[in-house]
DNA sequence: CTTTTAATTGCAAATAATTTGCAATTGCAT
DNA sequence: ATGCAATTGCAAATTATTTGCAATTAAAAG
């Protein structure tokens, strides 16, 4: 089984880190759970929660089970190659690191998940910190809005 | 036995909202557990979770049960009585709602919750909601941080 | 103050999300 | 190919919270 060619024409985003090789250089086993589920958080764009990507990853490996899923996401959160959030009520949900910085609306009707980034906010924020006496590791900033009405 | 009268130079925030007074006019019963529960955040100016309120409210009522409590929790809630707060990693946590609105910055070594407010930052989430053709109804903004090393 | 009755409570059991112990399997360095 | 620690699947445990139900009680009515 050799490595897909990659195919003239098909857009393969530019600097997208490898994690099987970041993983492996770490000194991880790169194993077939996990490179499945590597596989499915880079195919995807939104953010599945770990049942989702139980259920995706089964297609591929029936075998897979949900606590891989839970050890892989701690895994993979631990070497930063994925961002866990923990939006309003629900479980939690990932998304793979794609090293930019960014911040979430989500709709409360739909449930949909919209991506925003601000510097501005970001450098309010470090500076509230500061004044506190405070240097920022991280942050959450989630908006729950609903769809402006028509005009 | 009789409502203690005001002491003279016991300092009793103006304005507090009567909690008390505010249930009983929209139909609900007031009860033990309730009052107990109700004195506590109101006596409190941190952000107990809903173990620490049991705590805290047996001490006064040894038969008042969490279930209670996290019923109550959930019905000041629906009220707008409190605020709920799901910090990273932990249970929820509560506080009175005051009317005002405040985020919170945690120290991730303490434990420690800091509020503060900024009129820029939420002009700024409205106007990002805004430009997604978004109406923000409620936001969550939590900086986790370290106190600044002694220059 | 007694009666009346629906709201409320305590307790135990149920849920939901996630974690963990352990024996069997497997990646990968020799 | 071999050896063994890392990893996995499965079941059971945990953590936080919710819920069913019979017993209790707030407060309206008399
Ligand atoms: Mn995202
Ligand atoms: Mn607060
Ligand atoms: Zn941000
Ligand atoms: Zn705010």
């Amino acid at each position: 089984m050799t490595a897909p060619a990659p195919i003239p024409g098909e857009r393969e985003p530019l600097g997208r880190r490898d994690y099987e090789k970041e993983l492996r250089d770490a000194g991880v086993r790169i194993t077939r759970p996990r490179r499945t589920i590597l596989r499915i958080l880079s195919e995807t764009d939104d953010h599945p929660d770990a049942l989702e990507i139980y259920r995706r990853a089964i297609r591929t490996d029936p075998s897979l089970s949900l606590s891989t899923v839970y050890r892989t996401m701690k895994l993979l959160e631990d070497r930063g190659a994925i961002q866990r959030h923990a939006f309003a009520g629900g479980p939690a949900r990932f998304e793979q690191d794609h090293g930019a910085h960014h911040d979430h609306l989500i709709d409360i009707d739909t449930g949909d998940v919209i991506e925003f980034t601000s510097d501005k906010i970001e450098a309010l924020q470090d500076e509230i910190a500061r004044s506190l006496g405070y240097d920022i590791v991280h942050h959450r900033l989630e908006l729950y809005g609903r769809k402006r009405r028509k005009r």
